[in-house]
DNA sequence: CTAGGGTTAG
């Protein structure tokens, strides 16, 4: 009676139905509860933890089950979840199959640069189950997209000619690690190239940002679907074309294709990058009424209304969410600070702790800037802490640099080169123009000059470090710096807009007076 | 319950 039905159910529904199982006892039988399992990593948009509270609670779960789990792991970028609930198999002293393995290579598709690729790739083989199209398949998508293309291109030596599955791995390999040129070879020497063959290579080229290669492309294609017009959204969205993507917006209309969640998500992005209110608000109305707000779509709404101002329609979103993970939390707190609102932003993020959500390294991030911001130097120092010693996060170069510059507007520059020194990693060469430009402001010649020379060393191109450092001698009434610095221009050559530098040193000058 | 394509925060 429940063996079917349950993937349309919601959220709540589902958990009624698990009640129901425990009441009736027959939450013991295997087939409910493997239907229960599916439908919860189904119904859950990518949130695993309600199947994992259910999966938890099976006293002898089987292969299958396992399996559910770690494909949900895997398809929810979770992959240190699917290996532990590998390592679950291993411990029931289950006999892991070919979907087992097929779950656990996506998941290391995911994980670039590591080893486990190849211990997983290991177990295929001693288990005999490299014969299996989808395994091989599957490994050949995770060495390509790992970058090991030598591999992979042997593995398509078996897979032959005809397996258009085993080309396109190649050649969205390829375009992921920038071969753009190779992956156009592997395509034009495809054999039976499909739609998805086709999205692969227009993907390649809007990623790289060659969206004229794009459109030529596509326009070539025998046939085309939401993806491939998503593709080409996508690819104007993140260049920041918000007029050329509605335009496909509306090719793809006259096409007879509707945009679907996906494309909602890439212009609501592209919106909120560029403080479109508007028309973040028109593309929000292209989303029905009714239907489902999954956690991304949920998320990318958030962002766009917090980033353009309208606080409280992000709110509205936020307070209708019934799931809510990390990301719908970073993006309240990056918003409010994105938009100077630090005080509501450091609440959100005292709500998000309080509601048990584990903070990562971008939740960081967003707080710092927030403290950074409104100069809160006491909160930004005690979140640094937290971040370092109760979350066990390594600050990486952006924490530093927010934490610099909050020092440094604050005028604590021996405090803020203090942290730039026992730094794990190189200091950049933002952190040093972070500190260059706290100098200028409080007029530190000596720690200015220490950071200019670092920059200087850092062989880049400079030459917004010259003015800047010129500011802070004129500041600092070293006249005699200026000139110098002025000179040592000249010799290396560099070329700065004259108007630029004047700009910069009649601020100087004033700050001097 | 299996393979390849598009979607969110800094």
């Amino acid at each position: 009676m429940i063996r079917k039905g349950f993937a349309r159910l919601s959220p709540r529904a589902l958990k009624q139905v698990h009640g129901n199982l425990v009441v009736k006892g027959i939450a013991s039988r295997l087939q409910p509860l493997r239907d229960l399992l599916l439908a919860c990593v189904a119904s859950f948009h990518g949130s695993m933890d309600y199947a994992r509270k259910v999966f938890d609670g099976i006293p002898h779960p089987d292969l299958f089950m396992h399996n559910v789990m770690v494909r949900g792991y895997a398809h929810g970028g979770a992959p240190a979840e699917a290996f532990s609930l590998y390592r679950l198999i291993e411990v029931a002293r289950l006999r892991p199959d070919a979907f087992t393995f097929c779950y656990l290579l996506r998941a290391c598709a995911g994980l670039s640069g590591s080893r486990s690729g190849y211990q997983v790739h290991g177990a295929v083989l001693k288990l005999g189950l490299l014969k299996d199209a989808f395994i091989r398949n599957t490994l050949i998508n995770m060495h390509a997209k790992c970058g090991d293309l030598q591999v992979a291109s042997t593995l398509l030596d078996e897979a032959g000619e005809g397996d258009v599955v085993a080309w396109s791995a190649i050649i969205a390999g390829h375009a992921a690690s920038g071969d753009l040129d190779i992956a156009r070879k592997f395509f034009d020497d495809c054999r039976h190239k499909d739609l998805v063959c086709w999205n692969v290579m227009v993907a390649a080229y809007a990623k790289h940002g060659e969206m004229e290669k794009a459109r030529e492309l596509i326009n070539c294609a025998p046939e085309k679907d939401v993806v491939s017009w998503n593709t080409i959204i996508t690819g104007y969205a993140v260049k920041g074309m918000l007029k050329e993507a509605l335009e496909v917006l509306d090719e793809m209309n006259c096409d007879g294709w509707m945009p679907d969640e996906a494309t909602i998500v890439s212009l609501l992005s592209c919106c909120a990058n560029l403080g479109s209110l508007e028309t973040g608000r028109m593309v929000h109305f292209l989303h029905l009424e009714g239907r489902p707000v999954s956690i991304i779509l949920g998320n990318a709404l958030i962002s766009m209304y917090a980033k353009c101002g309208d606080v409280q329609a992000a709110m509205e979103v936020f307070s209708r969410m019934k799931e809510r993970d990390v990301w719908t939390w970073n993006s309240v707190i990056g918003g409010l600070a994105f938009h100077g609102q630090a005080e509501q932003s450091i609440q959100f993020f005292e709500k998000m702790l309080e509601a048990g959500m584990y903070p990562n390294a971008v939740s960081f991030l967003c707080v710092l800037g927030a403290c950074s911001h409104a100069g809160l130097v006491e909160e930004g120092q005690r979140y640094f802490s937290l971040m370092k010693y109760r979350y066990m996060i390594e600050p990486t170069a952006r924490h530093y640099s927010c934490i610099v510059d909050m020092l440094g507007r604050a005028g604590l520059l021996d405090e803020a080169f203090a942290v730039l020194s026992c730094m794990r990693c190189e200091p950049s060469a933002v952190i040093w123009r972070t500190l260059l430009g706290a100098c200028r402001i409080h007029g530190n010649a000596a720690l200015g000059k220490l950071a200019r020379e670092r920059l200087l060393k850092m062989n880049e191109d400079a030459s917004g470090d010259y003015v800047m450092l010129s500011g802070i001698y004129a500041s600092s009434g070293e006249w005699f710096g200026v000139e110098t610095v002025r000179g040592s221009m000249d010799e290396r050559g560099v070329i700065k807009v004259a108007g630029y530098a004047q700009v910069d040193e009649k601020i100087a000058y004033r700050s001097a007076l």
